[in-house]
RNA sequence: GGGCGGUUAGCUCAGCGGGAGAGCACUACGUUGACAUCGUAGGGGUCACAGGUUCAAUCCCUGUACCGCCCA
């Protein structure tokens, strides 16, 4: 006999060594024509497990074991991720504690460290996706600098030069002077400020009694300033555009100019314009045609032509001194202090310095069109829908992408300069050389550029380049459009949209047909996890605690569309005690000898209360199936959760223990095959959401059956009886109504639970009379009734003491004697009958209502009438009684 | 400022045109030969608010309030 508990540690480490030894998840691209692809979107390969990925290879998994059961030849493609800036940082900062620096060490050396670093911790999220039972065919593993990936980035590369879609310009970026490196937008994140708000006197040149005051947060910026702007309709400027004003503190001269994007009611109205460090200025220098300036350098210090007394000082400092200086000389109006919002690097939590840089960029813009048009047509769906909103709007305001970083974690960029600054954008160095011999006549030293690309970049290849692209494989041809990309909305715009926009460019076709987003981890109260709240739950120590199936199993619960998921304890405790259910059931059975009988046909059983377990197991697997499709994990989770528990412990098990403990009973075997048979299916079902105790009773059951060792239930065929619907069985719905009527009268009047009861149930219903009969000893046992007798009256005598309650065509009648509590009786009766008659009441008023008689479907309107008849009948039966009560104590 | 989502039982959340649901928590009873990590039953909700559409609205539409996220 199996265990009295499941033991997750010892069946974890087992299966896992098992599932390893057998390959059991290997691919084979000979296997069924029939195909089933997610590529996994790379985790970071230095990173470890949190929540965000149990959640989302969770479900991914679910997916992909499935459809292996289903007969799919599935690829789930695995690979990590060198995550340039995060990766870099981490080795960084190992560095600096032992008085290191990158420059100190040089980039040869440095990058070989990182190396070092991931060889050391690189296998590390794998190890642990394994340990949450992720099924993906590890042999394949797959790295972003893999040499293969680096071609594949530089053949993609150089396609997008020649096409004219990258190229390499001056522009305004976002700088990190943390790491000394540009980065994109979407990697800049914004943050809610309170800061001084500087209003400063600019003189107006000609007339030493006039100046135009402008307010600003950074006056340290105002020696690249090179107008100052106001709205063309400001009224209280309107004499002085086109004038010109002194920059304090220098002897330079700028314009006033006129533009739409200043506002009226911030500051004065008029604002400096700084094109050389800040977007918006940018901008408006593009359109006036001004010059731009410089006066931060790239580890954010001052540099001329700004003030000699803050030239090189930090810009911060600066802003403080500058403000000093500014006051004195009186210049300075006032300082308010403003809310408002400023820039990040997401991943060093510095703030960003945009700078006027030469920086390789991709023309998104030009990529973008398709993308939308892809989705735009339907041939990628963002499930839920509502998400391409959200993807529409990014992707239509797109703007060039900043592929390159001034750091040395990554793909160096393949492009080299001659001595006058020439590019030779090449595959390799030997065809950079061979170009530069053809361009100069001869031989010429080139000089490859330092830079690396954004990790994105080879992210953005992920789906062909892990399946052998720029080479025809065979997965290529197979794998190539993927099923689906399952990822959390906060990716939307680095993973899917990029990896649209390249998959449609270099292989012409979208690189998944859907995306589904689920919903972010949130701790107990809604926060969103992270190191400095200190309020990470970490899925490694709950696989520990409660199992990996505990875990997976509380996320596929809580994994509804659209809606965040808010961690907690008491959550996995539930999916540990579902667990340990299922354990128990499956024990039982098979201490009552359920064996499991392979060629059992379940449609061939007699016995109603097995062909009513039949029927909802079957259809349980046709609903499991729809809810797959459609991404409803929670709902999946809910149906099984509740056949498992609710209609085969609590009423199947106990029905039929009857027939199982009676020797003679010639349903005997065939209930032992139903529950075996009822139970395997559940472990089919189960084995995606919780594959590690399914595979261990699975085992158990043959075992304790006698049959062979069987092959892996991961890796065994899941089959519906589609056409084979069972009907229901009313009998059985009505027998569990009977017993749950008599169970709530006698808990609510409170009979002792050791009351020897002799129900007698009055109906002329011939059908009725049939289901007491036969089910009258299930039913005894269940209620644990001393006896239960059928007369064949429609009404139940009245007999003081006695309670006679309403059920289907008649009434139970429960002789209680001494034991009833006549005024509890009545109350109960009393509450009930209010109950139905305002029930009652709102049905009379639509059934009287003739438009609703005339509009509502047939069948709404008959399934009311039988309502109503049904409770007018009960209420009269109810006031029957009191009535005699009443009557009886008078 | 623009966009998206949310507001349903004490808590966490399903449902989304025709009888208000689950899990957890709570109360009472219960060691009936799988399970006390359990069983049985019970209490608890003008489905945020105001209009509208409809025979019928928690569900659809409009507006308001509050909460969250994204973008500028």
């Amino acid at each position: 006999m199996i265990d009295k508990h499941f033991t997750p540690h010892t069946t974890q480490k087992e299966l896992l060594e098992k599932w390893e030894s057998l390959k059991a998840f290997d691919y084979d691209s000979k296997k069924p024509e029939s195909f089933y692809t997610i590529i996994m979107p790379p985790p970071n390969v230095t990173g470890s497990l949190h929540m965000g990925h149990a959640l989302t290879f969770t479900l991914q998994d679910i997916l992909i074991r499935s459809k292996r059961k289903l007969g799919k030849n599935v690829l789930w493609q695995p690979g990590t991720d060198h995550a340039g800036i995060a990766t870099q940082i981490v080795v960084e900062r190992q560095l600096s504690q032992s008085g290191l620096s990158r420059f100190s060490m040089g980039r040869e050396a440095f990058v070989q460290r990182i190396w070092e670093w991931k060889d050391f911790s690189g296998g590390t999220i794998n190890n642990q996706l394994r340990k949450l039972g992720a099924s993906a065919p590890w042999h394949r593993d797959c790295f972003t600098m893999d040499p293969a990936v680096n071609e594949a980035v530089y053949q993609v590369f150089n396609r997008l030069y020649k096409d004219n879609l990258l190229y390499k310009s001056k522009r305004l970026v976002n700088w990190n002077i943390h790491q000394q490196t540009a980065i994109s937008d979407i990697e800049v994140t914004h943050k809610t400020s309170q800061d001084p708000f500087y209003f400063i006197r600019y003189p107006v040149v000609g007339d030493p009694t006039k100046h135009i005051t402008i307010a600003t947060t950074r006056p340290e910026t105002m020696f690249a300033d090179v107008a100052v702007a106001v709205h063309p309709e400001d009224e209280r400027y309107q004499d002085l555009i086109g004038q010109h004003v002194t920059l304090p503190l220098t002897d330079r001269t700028i314009p006033i100019i006129a533009d739409e994007w200043c506002k009226s009611d911030v500051g004065t109205g008029a604002v400096k314009i700084t094109p050389g460090h800040d977007f918006n200025d940018y901008d408006m220098g593009l359109r006036h045609n001004l010059p731009m300036l410089e006066v931060i350098d790239d580890a954010g210090k001052m540099i001329f032509p700004a003030h000699p007394d803050i030239v090189g000082m930090d810009r911060l400092k600066a802003r403080e001194k500058i403000s000093s200086i500014l006051e004195e000389q009186g210049f300075l109006d006032h300082i308010e202090t403003i809310t408002h919002s400023v820039p990040y690097a997401e991943r060093s939590d510095c703030v960003i310095e945009p700078r006027l840089m030469d920086q390789w960029y991709v023309d998104a813009p030009r990529l973008a069109h398709k993308a939308i048009e892809a989705v735009v047509s339907g041939q990628t769906k963002f499930v839920p829908e509502y998400w391409s909103h959200t993807y529409f709007e990014w992707m239509r305001n797109i703007q060039p992408w900043c592929v390159s970083r001034q750091i040395w974690w990554g793909h160096r960029i393949p492009a080299w300069y001659g001595p006058d600054g020439k590019v030779f954008v090449a595959q390799n160095e030997d065809e950079a050389q061979a170009n530069a011999a053809k361009h100069y006549g001869k031989q010429t030293p080139l000089v490859q550029d330092p830079d690396v690309l954004d990790t994105w970049f080879s992210s953005a290849l992920w789906p062909f380049v892990t399946l052998g692209w720029p080479n025809k494989t065979p997965e290529l041809a197979k794998h190539y459009p993927g099923d689906v990309l399952v990822t959390g909305h906060d990716i939307i715009f680095f993973w899917v949209a990029r990896m649209m926009m390249m998959g449609i460019y270099i292989m012409g076709d979208v690189p998944f047909k859907e995306v589904y987003i689920h919903a972010l981890v949130k701790d107990e109260k809604g926060q969103k996890m992270s190191k400095s709240k200190g309020n990470i739950v970490d899925p490694l120590d709950l696989i520990e605690t409660y199992g990996a199936d505990a875990l997976r199993l509380t996320l596929a619960l809580q994994a509804a569309p659209g809606r965040d998921i808010k961690f907690s304890s008491s959550r996995i405790e539930g999916a540990k005690h579902f667990i340990t259910k299922l354990w128990n059931a499956a024990r039982y059975s098979l201490m009552n000898h359920c064996h499991y009988d392979p060629t059992f046909d379940p449609q061939s059983v007699e016995h109603k209360i097995n062909q009513w377990v039949v029927g909802k197991v079957e259809k349980l697997k046709r609903s499991t199936i729809e809810s797959l499709d459609s991404y409803a994990f929670h709902e999946l989770t809910h149906d099984i959760y509740h056949a498992v528990w609710g209609t085969f412990c609590d009423w199947y098990l106990e029905f039929t223990k009857p027939l199982l403990l009676d020797d003679n009973s010639p349903y005997k075997l065939e209930t032992q095959k139903t529950t075996a048979w009822a139970l395997v299916q559940f472990l089919h079902i189960l084995n995606p959401i919780i594959p590690f105790v399914t595979e261990e009773l699975w085992a158990h059951i043959h075992d304790i059956s006698g049959l062979p060792n069987p092959a892996l239930l991961s890796l065994s065929p899941f089959q519906t009886n589609s056409e084979k619907s069972s009907g229901e069985i009313p009998s059985i719905q009505w027998v569990i109504g009977f017993i749950e009527e008599i169970r709530s009268a006698c808990t609510i009047l409170g009979i002792p639970a050791g009351t020897s009861l002799r129900v007698t149930y009055y109906s002329n219903d011939s059908a009725e009379a049939e289901w007491i009969n036969e089910f009258a000893s299930i039913i005894q046992k269940m209620v644990r009734l001393n006896s239960l007798d059928f007369v064949n009256t429609p009404n139940a005598p009245f007999e003081m003491g006695s309670v006679v309650n309403p059920y289907g065509l008649g009434s139970i009648f429960i002789p209680l004697q001494e034991v009833l509590d006549i005024e509890k009786e009545s109350a109960r009766l009393k509450k009930e009958i209010g109950k139905l008659t305002g029930e009652k009441e709102q049905m009379s008023k639509k059934l009287n209502n003739q438009e609703f008689l005339n509009k509502a479907p047939e069948e709404v309107v008959d399934e009311l009438k039988v309502r109503f008849s049904t409770a007018t009948q009960t209420i009269q039966k109810l006031e029957q009684t009191v009535a005699r009560f009443i009557s009886s104590s008078k």
